[in-house]
RNA sequence: CGGGGUGUGGCGCAGUUGGUAGCGCGCCUGGUUUGGGACCAGGAGGUCCGCAGUUCGAGUCUGCGCACCCCGACCA
């Protein structure tokens, strides 16, 4: 491709409108536009590299055995108000981020966000016998999400695309065998696309299920905290991450005090005051979850994780889909005073939580249920009841790692990628299901497996860059080479230009050759701004000295190649860069 | 949905006490340049976000909208 005919051009200016890294250098490269918030136009340039990533995507997709297909963007609402298994709400009551439409009929229609519901019944209509089995269906399309508020460029739009592959099996073993099959899949693709990633352990959030993994890109321009220990590896999201909880020494236990505490309504203020650790202290959290009051308690130095106490409630038989901190209203009903909560004296219609670290430590000051009161030497269980004792709380930066002992540190990332096994989630409601081997009716036991494809196009340039621009690994790059020719107009320098531009071409090698008249000071700015990761020179000066200036964009040298080499060299210089990646 | 900010040529911005719009970059013509965003000369390009007011007169003042961005809430 010649720059002089391509639709783009750069922008020397930051964009007002600009968003972070990211959105600042595609779109000054000119590889994307925004329309308005949260979409996009994807311009040649841009469009290569979603290509690429996409190619990248189906050839492990289809090495993994899987197969492509298109399902519809437009979806019938009601697909989304059906009642999962287990009586919850329905999607389209537990989704707020809907595009909804009605048709000319006045037929409520909504804009596909995902299609686990489409897909669950396409397997409904061609699955029957467990001799279909297993069946793995991938599709890469756009999906809409009319996101509370887009933001980070193109990490988090309305408008996305979206590799999804779902897999259907007859039995637990073989959703697992497909699980892991993607999952390495996965690692595979993201290698390929040159990007640091950690694989962690994940809460399957609102879509359910059971295991979980996420792949989260390692960058500070994402919204997502896990933590990975230093020592055995063991990374998982913050929401879900394990922890060994610090022991606190015992104590021989004291006599019950109420103390005068004005105003120290934080376990901030508290220990301050007391001029105690805030390990000594109790922090009482009160939520409502299934139409009970709930006291969720945990040492004072830990916050309470609600993710974690949602999924515990559960295991305690609790409906805890609608969890929520307790309103005014609902605190005043169960005597509750807030900012001095007490587990103390509480009935059995209110369910005490307890985090596993209030085991180690006693004496422990908490609140005294009246305005500026605490109650010091709390005992368990001499002095309150717990109904279930669980690990509801944070991971944190300096955390043990329960699974060796090491360290966890907290990451900054963005999720790449995120594989789930759903089980029976949705086949059971949508009835789909097949014959086994003894002619006895079983649901499909489902996984699904998303990547994002435009959010790691994203990502790819936050972890690749520098101040004069994009640094594209070799294996999404738009163009593998950026051929600069100078001089053009002196003496057989164009000529010689164009020569190597078609030899290269001839060669198969993705270049593209800036033959535009234009200083020299312009057209290395642009090549830096573009990022292709190699750049060749031909000009007055590089002939003079024996042929091309061959440069790696991430490196400052350049080296001469004779021209005779050229094409050969730089077939070569592709193939390092390529298994670099 | 709360709090804050911004809307003026393609892009980035200025615009005084209200008097009919300007700068830089880019673009087009011609010439001079030619290794890290060159120079000279000429030129094209504007419903000043929209609507309604105030005024002899509104980019500027008032009201109501709309859009975009930031912080938060949210995030399959």
């Amino acid at each position: 491709m010649r720059i002089s005919q391509q639709l783009t051009t750069t922008l020397r200016e930051v964009p007002r409108e600009s968003e972070g890294v990211n959105q600042e250098l595609l779109v000054r490269a000119g590889f994307v536009r925004q329309l308005t918030s949260g979409v996009y136009s994807f311009l040649p340039l841009g469009n290569r590299v979603i290509q690429k990533i996409s190619t990248i995507v189906r050839e492990e997709m289809n090495r993994a055995g899987s197969q492509e297909v298109i399902m519809p963007v437009i979806q019938p609402r009601d697909i989304w108000e059906v009642k999962p298994a287990d009586g919850g709400p329905s999607r389209a009551e537990g989704v707020d981020v809907l595009f909804n439409l009605k048709d000319r009929k006045g037929r409520n229609m909504v804009l596909g966000p995902t299609h686990e519901e489409v897909v669950t019944l396409l397997a409904k209509e061609f699955v029957r016998s467990y001799r279909d089995l297993p069946q793995l269906v991938y599709q890469i399309q756009v999906k809409l999400r009319d996101e509370p508020r887009p933001r980070g460029g193109l990490l988090r739009t309305r408008e996305f695309l979206m590799k999804d592959l779902y897999s259907f099996d007859a039995n637990e073993e073989g959703m697992d065998k497909s699980y892991r099959a993607i999952s390495q899949a996965y690692n595979a693709i993201f290698n390929r696309c040159g990007l640091r990633f950690i694989v962690i352990q994940a809460d399957s959030g609102a879509i359910g299920g059971k295991d979980s993994q996420e792949f989260i890109a390692i960058t500070d321009a994402g919204e997502d905290d896990a933590v990975e220990c230093d020592t055995c590896g063991y990374a998982a999201n913050t929401e879900k991450a394990e922890f060994v909880r610090s022991e606190l020494a015992q104590e021989p236990e004291a006599a019950l005090e109420e103390v005068h505490t004005p105003n120290a309504t934080s376990i901030e203020d508290l220990a301050a005051f007391l001029n105690i650790s805030a390990a000594k202290t109790m922090k009482v959290v009160c939520y409502g979850a299934g139409g009970k009051m709930i006291l969720a308690t945990v040492r004072g130095d830990l916050d309470v994780n609600e993710v974690k106490l949602t999924n515990a409630l559960r295991r305690a038989g609790i409906p805890s889909s609608d969890l929520h901190l307790a309103t005014a209203e609902e605190l005043q009903r169960a005597g509750i005073v807030a900012g001095f909560t007490s587990p103390l004296d509480k009935g059995k219609d209110i369910f005490i939580m307890a985090d596993t670290s209030l085991k180690s430590g006693n004496n422990f000051v908490a609140g005294a249920n009246r305005v500026d009161y605490h109650v010091k030497n709390v005992n368990y269980p001499r002095d309150f009841r717990v109904d279930a004792w669980e690990d509801i709380a944070s991971a944190y930066d300096g955390a043990r790692c329960a699974n060796c002992g090491g360290t966890l540190h907290v990451v900054r990332g963005s999720e790449l990628g995120h594989i789930f096994k759903l089980g029976t989630r949705y086949s059971i409601p949508f009835g789909a299901t097949f014959l086994d081997a003894q002619g006895n009716e079983q649901p499909l036991l489902m996984g699904c497996y998303g990547i994002g494809i435009g959010r790691l196009m994203a990502i790819a340039v936050e972890q690749s860059h520098d101040e004069k621009g994009i640094i594209w690994p070799f294996g999404i790059a738009p163009y593998q080479l950026a051929l600069v020719g100078l001089d053009l107009d002196k003496g057989d320098n164009g000529q010689l230009a164009e020569q190597l531009y078609q030899d290269l071409q001839a060669a198969g090698i993705e270049v593209l050759f800036d033959d535009r008249i234009e200083s020299a000071g312009v057209k290395f700015n642009d090549a830096d701004l573009l990022g292709l990761p190699l750049r060749a020179v031909l000009s007055k000066r590089s002939l003079k000295n024996g042929g091309i200036e061959l440069k790696l964009r991430s490196q400052k040298e350049s080296r001469i190649v004779p021209l005779a080499e050229a094409v050969q060299v730089i077939q070569h210089e592709i193939q390092q860069g390529l298994k670099q990646d």
